[in-house]
DNA sequence: CGTTGTGTTGATATTAATCAACAAGTGTGG
DNA sequence: CCACACTTGTTGATTAATATCAACACAACG
């Protein structure tokens, strides 16, 4: 959809990473028409397959990449083992921020995951270059604090019931990247449960208890534990918030 | 000792914002020297008294802000009056990260603040005129964003006791900005218990225990509320690590 | 000299973690 | 095609960590 959206725009692109393009975080946006012959000549479309990290936390940071399909974890672990998943990553979302030139977490495909990657070196030139790529990429990192901050308020002081609630409620409006809440309130959940407790700071039983307390409220209808149904929206956004 | 480094490097600089320039984020390290004077033109510098607020979540974001003197709190609230405390913002640090041209968190000065304040209006030509400040900036959001995560990990995994241990380590690192860890392990904390209660995701009285406890395993000695020693620097890191 | 705010400590309650059993789905090899 | 193991998710019983409720110490301040 997205790359037949391009296509239709400009039909006679120099095919640069056409399917590394998503629409609202790629740094294609960001770059001249002609100029994304760089991008074409660097960037490398990868599939990442389910479970595999194509990002490791204290590695050398040597590329960006831009999610275009999928979903990946973004973690870090402690010596003993405990994990805290830091994010979910789904198309458009632009990774590699790092910390003293290393990647700061570890990311690891959920579902086939496509990406295209891109080297850090040549990206300091295209800024220089082009200040609306940089614009884009501080956007990026900004969008990303914020919501770190909001992760945080949840892990800080929410209750369970709180914290699963506001996590499908993100996930819902993070489904169709920038548009409106879908229409329709199917949801369809990649990840595991382990996944979501060590994103929302709770053990794997609590998660399930959680969502079976949703769905006697008769908030939530479970098809199957990767796929369900919000009947009451209002009732879930009022969980989400702690307002009930 | 700061203004009196930069005085020694350009004794006839046109005095834009010395108060405002803290070595390692300002914007004005990331600018050639005489085109300061615009700095000087639209920067002005507050002293914001204890317990005002000079940021609030959700107004609408006109103005940047350098701390250059004392320790503000960043605070996210819940409808029902939770707080969650993001971080603490001392000499050095740049406020002032919008969402959808909002401030996403409230900033509150903890003792008397000093700062400089500028609009954002102005910034964004000056950022294509100095990519240099640009890159400054993303670095400044990249480096909070970490820590965010960092934080992450401390409230969705770790138990009271590494919690502390963890914000002790860290606010000594933060001591000397950028410095190596000062030799004297004497911590001044400017913020009441409340406020690191509410940043670790826990009560006053846990935190209390929790200082008491740290202080019966000879690990801390504490004058007074605000004034504590750290007495064994290797147990405290391995508390925060979570090794014992 | 009382009042208020902040911090500490004690007793009890509560949430979510832990430990444990089991159900359902998936893949493997006989 | 069918045991079989293995993974993932669910539910139940119990425990443990931290929150809550309560009392009090102490300093700052009017």
């Amino acid at each position: 959809m997205l790359s037949a959206q391009s296509a239709r725009a400009s039909p006679v692109q120099p095919a640069p990473c056409r399917s590394c393009c998503a629409p609202q975080f790629s740094i294609c946006a960001a770059i001249p028409h002609d100029e994304l012959v760089w991008i074409a000549a660097v960037a490398v479309p990868c599939d990442v397959k389910e479970g595999q990290s194509f990002m490791q936390e204290g590695e050398r940071a040597d590329h960006f990449f831009n999610v275009t399909e999928g979903t990946a974890r973004l973690f870090k672990l402690l010596s003993d083992g405990r994990r805290q998943v830091v994010g979910f990553a789904r198309a458009g979302h632009f990774l590699g921020i790092a910390h003293n030139d290393c990647y700061a977490v570890t990311a690891e495909a959920v579902d086939t995951v496509r990406l295209c990657r891109f080297p850090r070196a040549g990206i300091h030139g295209l800024m220089r270059r082009f200040p609306a790529l940089q614009t884009r990429l501080l956007q990026s990192a900004s969008d990303e604090l914020v919501a770190a901050q909001e992760l945080m308020v949840l892990l800080g002081r929410k209750n369970a019931r709180e914290r699963l609630a506001s996590f499908l409620v993100g996930w819902a409006a993070g489904g169709p990247p920038g548009g409106p809440l879908a229409a329709s309130e199917v949801l369809h959940l990649p990840m595991t449960r382990a996944d979501i407790a060590d994103y929302l700071g709770m053990t794997v039983e609590t998660v399930s208890r959680t969502f079976a307390r949703l769905k006697n409220e008769g908030i939530l209808a479970l098809h199957s534990p990767d796929e369900l149904v919000v009947l009451r929206r209002e009732a879930l956004a009022a969980a989400a918030a702690g307002e009930a």
